[in-house]
Order: C-alpha cells, then structure tokens, then sequence
DNA sequence: CTAACCTTGGACACTGCTGTCCAATACTCT
DNA sequence: AGAGTATTGGACAGCAGTGTCCAAGGTTAG
C-alpha cells in the first residue's frame, strides 16, 4: 500500500502501471486484482486508507496539547511557536505529504476526494488555530480583529515556509537546499516571531 | 497551443491523448505530427512558448516601477503594496498559473525545466524582493537583519494567501468562495500591513 | 492556370496496459 | 496429513493510444 502511494504519488495515476506496483510490492499482479478488482477501486482504497491514518495522526496530535490547559503563562510566541511546530510536523508527515499531492494532481477528478479532506484535515486544522489565537486574544497577549484571516496568515506562513526548505526544490529560488530540521526550526520560528511583532501593539 | 497547454494542466501528461488536443483544436491530428513529430516534442514546445510569454510579462512588469525611483517618499506599506500588488498579479496570471501547475506535476520528470523556472522565473522575483526590502532597511523604513529570510516570508505571505483566496478550494476549509478580486486585494494588503507592523520597530 | 506545398481524414501496424482465465503451487487450519 | 483457500505466473483477449502512410482535397505564389 506504501509502496502503491508512493508510485502514485511520483508517476501520477495514469502513468503508473499495474505491473509498476506488482513489482514494487511483495504481492503478485492477480493478488491485486483478487483484492481490488480494479485499478480505480485499489487507487482509491489507497488514499482511502492514508486518508484514514492521516486522520488518527492528527487526532494524535490535536489531544496532546490540550492536557496543559490555560492556567500556564500566557507567552503567546511560546505557545504559537509550539502551534507551529504542531502544524509543520502534520505538514512535513511522509503520509501526509504524499496523500496532498496526490489529491493535488488527481484531485479535480475526485471531488468527494477533496471534500473529505476540507472537512477532516483542512477543517479541524483551521479551527484549531483560530480558536487558539481568539483564546490568546482573550487573554489579552495578541490583538486580533479578524481571526480566520490571521489564521490564514499564520498557516500560509509557518506551512508555506515549510514547503519552501523541505519540498520546495520545485519552485523557488535557492536550489534544494538539503533538509536541514535546525534550519527549518529557526525559520519557522523567525515566521512566529514576525506574526507576534505584527499582532502584538496595534490593530488591524 | 493554449489548448495543450490547458489539457495538459487539466489531464496530465499521460492522460491526455493527441486526439483530445486535436479535437479541441483548429488543426488536426496529423498536422500536429507534421509540426512537432512527436508527442514529447510537442509537450516541450508548448512549456517552452508559454514559458517565454511569461518571461516577456515578467520583464514588462519588471520594467515599468524602476521608472520611479527612490526620490519619493519612503513610505514603505504603499510600496510594499506595489510589490505585492506586481507578485500577485504575476502569480494569478492564468499563464503562469498553468505553468507553474504543469511543472508541479509533471516537473520531476523534467528537471531542467525546473531549473529553466528557478533562475528565468523565481530568481528574478526573489532578487528583485530582495533589493527592494533592503532599500528600504537602508533609508530606515524597515529594520531588516536577514533580507533573505524577511524576503522568503513576504513572498510566502503574499503569494500563499493569493493562492489561498483563488485556486484555493483544493485545500483550505472555506470552500471555494468565488474568486473577488476586492476581498483579494484587502486580504493581501492585510499581510502587508502585518509583515510591515513585524519589521518596522524591533529587530530579529 | 499551374505547380509546389500544406492540410485533412481515414486506415493501419505496433505497442503497452487492463482485466480475465487457469493450472500449478504454497499456505492455513483442524 | 489433508481439505480448503489464497497466491502465483503465464497466457491471452480486448482496447486505447502513438506514430505512419496515403490519397484526396485546399491553399499560395508566380
């Protein structure tokens, strides 16, 4: 099943054979077939499945930090920055990863794909962050008006910084770098910091 | 061309046939194969014409704000505004877009296209962001310390929440909201107000 | 008008992939 | 050990797409 991803993944749906994923895979062509039936069918049991880890990763992730509740300190860039650390490490998972570019490229042709990734992963994640940033407004340490826009900017902010060392190769200017965990720590950290200066004194 | 150049980002490579090219097309089939002989030569010849055009719009766009230099006030959120005014109409224009997404998908089979796009397209961006930012440190609107980094941000920031706000239903929970080009502008400007508010007093 | 050239559509060989069938073999459970 | 089940590889039909060929029209220029 990984290794079915991962070819889907790199070759896109109609590139990759049958033959391609027997191959990789310690299981016959027939075995495939006797399971699925179909190249449609084990495709989308393939991200069914991802989709599906994917979701208890993140649910994983969402009830670890709500054990230490508001009582600490209310350091906003400390608490943002472990925010941030949260959201990079859901970006960055392998699984995760993979299961986005995926629905990236065949996803137009799979819309109820792409709904159910809104409405489990994007949805939840989203929440998460405005509630926190509404709860450290509250609390009197950032000063936000419109919280679902300062949410985007700190998604596209600490998520795009990370797609830029780790996958970025595609795009962007300084060659591939070669991942580098500290690199990436200080610059997401730096993106926190900046959200911080810009959320702290004035408004809007 | 512009038809490939659309089936091609819509289908992918290997899903879309010459018949499909043919048909959406003034021309026929045969004719395609007596200009370009090949369906891989073809492919290369559509990259190569729309990635021209975009250079040409690049430098157009280049050219036209260094006709008004820095003797004007530096008031550096209505510059800044400019630039990311200039980055997100280049990052929405539909000829770059479907560029940029072809290359995603299918630009790992392709490197020096790839690196056609880094140093003709993305280096000239990010230099240009760049200078612009340490002019600005330099006549102490901003206080910079890592132009590279503060650059990276801006550029993430901008060009993030344009891609959020248009092709964005792919990902982000609000699902597609109709593209408008007001709500773009405010949204856009709103990051530019936060990363100036972030780099205007303190340093880091 | 005519000659050279280009386009068109239809036919076709060839290739590679999907999905099926089957007989031989390996595995599991009692 | 033995019955029932799953897996394997090989062969194969059907299909779709690429690239070629060609003969019939169209187009352009002298």
């Amino acid at each position: 099943m990984e290794a079915a991803l991962d070819l889907f993944v790199r070759q896109g749906y109609a590139a990759t054979t049958l033959d391609d994923i027997a191959t990789a895979t310690p299981v016959s062509r027939q075995t495939v077939y006797n399971h699925f039936g179909d190249k449609e069918t084990l495709f989308r049991a393939v991200i069914d499945t991802h989709l599906n880890a994917t979701l208890e990763a993140l649910h994983a992730s969402a009830d670890r930090p709500t054990t230490s509740p508001a009582e600490r300190p209310v350091d906003a860039e400390s608490q943002l920055n472990d925010l941030a650390r949260r959201l990079t490490a859901i970006f960055l998972n392998p699984r995760t990863a993979s299961l986005r570019r995926l629905l990236q490229s065949e996803g137009p042709r799979q819309p109820h794909l792409l709904e159910l990734w809104r409405t489990r992963v994007a949805g939840p994640v989203w929440s998460e962050v405005i509630s926190q940033l509404t709860r450290l407004t509250h609390a009197g340490a950032l000063r936000i008006d419109d919280p679902v826009r300062a949410a985007s900017q700190f998604i596209v902010l600490v998520t795009g910084t990370a797609w830029q060392i780790t996958e970025a190769g595609v795009f962007l200017y300084p060659p591939p770098p070669g991942v580098d965990g500290e690199q990436l720590d200080t610059a997401v950290r730096s993106c926190v910091a900046l959200f911080v200066r810009g959320y702290r004194q004035t408004t809007q």
